[in-house]
DNA sequence: TCTGGGGTCCTAGGACCC
DNA sequence: TCTGGGGTCCTAGGACCC
């Protein structure tokens, strides 16, 4: 058998932990920037708003109803997240991280009688623990496990958690469930199905695994024997090295200067190369891009990207600042105004097996010693608190008026008393 | 005026090899 | 008119996830 545990409206219940007098009322958070809407409590869904809906069309609706607006806090979010997985682990087996808000439990050796009284327990203990609602499902496989949990928060009867494992309940279940809620069943093939007539997960059950074969190859047939109750996605307790590591961010105001494109993209440059030395990789290639607004259709449009392959494998953050800040100079054209950047670190090894070149001029020795030190002051004295200059100390350019404070976490405080 | 960010896997087709 | 066969590797694009 498999769990899931899902955070319910994860970073509005976040902000709710802190907030206790919103409870029972309509709370919504927004992307970065404070673009569209990333999450919903239960009352801002029954007023009709929808997930990614633009904030600017909400105006309106945020007034009539009173809802609480907040600015997406990712600090907050990632430590609430860690308590509820250090809770999680206490509690079963072992588990799987699969996202900022779900994890899948591994419930091997626990006797199937217990497992409707565990389940409820984990729903209890995570709630009392951390503040955060969760919903667990218990199933045969991943993929009704994902359904199963998706039935507590339907059914409040429930209490927090859905133990399904008789074929005639599953196919019950099944039977009205919509295909488009199903894991692995995204839109395009929601609508393909739906236009020749499968509409529910038992439908799409019932189809010929030949048929589902031809027209949405391995991954379709995967689903659809997860949903037969056939384990196909296997449970990962170890969480894999990133193949590909980015960091993009949309500004608050077009940029047309090639200074301030540098200084973001050396920003994003030094967050990804963090990123990369904590899994102590190094990166052989790093793509720059750099887009305008594409709803302004009355300006020049741009997509402007180049990959920039490296001699050597790196992570020193000097290194690749030099490679990516050099390679914006290149893009950026005069005219053109330019609403998000990013770079994505790509053609990842382990750092251990990387290959030193024949004319290698850079003494690695020296950078890694200079990184570590770095990334050891910034872990004792908070994000930031040394950078690379051409990064500066300001930050990504970013529209954040609805922020909480970080209840959680220091450091944003001492940031700015360091800058 | 104002529309997020970060990933993975699979497939098809082209380049290239013998 | 008719122009081999089989394999690997790489990349772009499409599908999916949160």
């Amino acid at each position: 058998m498999y769990g899931l545990a899902d955070c319910n409206n994860f970073f509005a219940s976040c902000e709710r932990v802190f907030r206790p007098d919103l409870n029972g009322k309509p709370v919504i958070i927004l992307s970065n920037n404070d673009g569209c809407v990333i999450s919903r409590s239960n009352e801002a869904k029954r007023i009709g708003i929808k997930m990614g809906q633009p904030y600017y069309q909400l105006k309106q609706v945020i007034k009539q109803y009173g809802v609480e607006v907040f600015s997406s806090n990712f600090a907050l979010y990632g430590d609430m997240s860690r308590r509820v997985q250090i809770t999680l682990q206490e509690l079963v087996p072992a588990t799987e991280v699969y996202s900022i808000d779900e994890s899948f439990l591994d419930l091997r050796g626990i006797e199937e009688s217990e497992l409707d009284a565990l389940g409820h327990h984990i729903s209890y203990v995570v709630q009392r623990n951390t503040g955060v609602p969760i919903s667990v499902g218990i199933a045969p496989t991943k993929t009704l496990a994902k359904i199963a949990s998706k039935l507590c928060k339907q059914y409040p009867k429930l209490h927090g958690s859905c133990f399904m494992y008789r074929p005639e309940d599953i196919e019950k279940v099944l039977r009205k469930f919509p295909v488009e809620d199903v894991w692995g069943i995204g839109r395009r093939f929601s609508k393909m199905l739906q236009s020749r007539g499968i509409h529910t997960a038992q439908d799409f059950a019932n189809m010929p695994m030949s048929l589902v074969q031809s027209l949405m190859h391995v991954g379709g047939v995967k689903t659809w024997r997860e949903l037969h109750g056939e384990p196909c996605v296997e449970f990962e307790e170890q969480a894999k090295d990133k193949q590909q590591i980015t960091v993009s961010r949309s500004f608050a105001k077009e940029l047309t200067e090639v200074d301030d494109l540098q200084q973001q993209v050396a920003l994003f440059t030094s967050m990804a190369a963090e990123k990369l030395r904590k899994q102590e990789s190094v990166c052989n290639a790093v793509m720059v891009f750099m887009l305008t607004n594409r709803h302004r259709e009355d300006k020049p449009q741009q997509f402007a990207n180049r990959l920039i392959p490296l001699p050597v494998g790196t992570d020193s953050t000097l290194e690749l600042v030099n490679v990516a800040t050099r390679a914006v100079a290149e893009l950026a054209r005069f005219g053109y105004a330019y609403k998000k950047a990013g770079v994505i670190l790509s053609d990842i090894l382990p750092k251990n097996a990387f290959q030193t070149a024949l004319f290698d001029d850079v003494d690695h020795q020296k950078q890694s010693k200079l990184m570590s030190a770095l990334d050891a002051i910034n872990k004792k004295q908070g994000p930031r608190s040394v950078v690379v200059a051409s990064a500066g100390f300001d930050g990504v350019k970013m529209n954040r008026n609805h922020l909480s404070p970080n209840y959680t976490t220091e450091w944003e405080d001492i940031l700015v008393v360091s800058s």
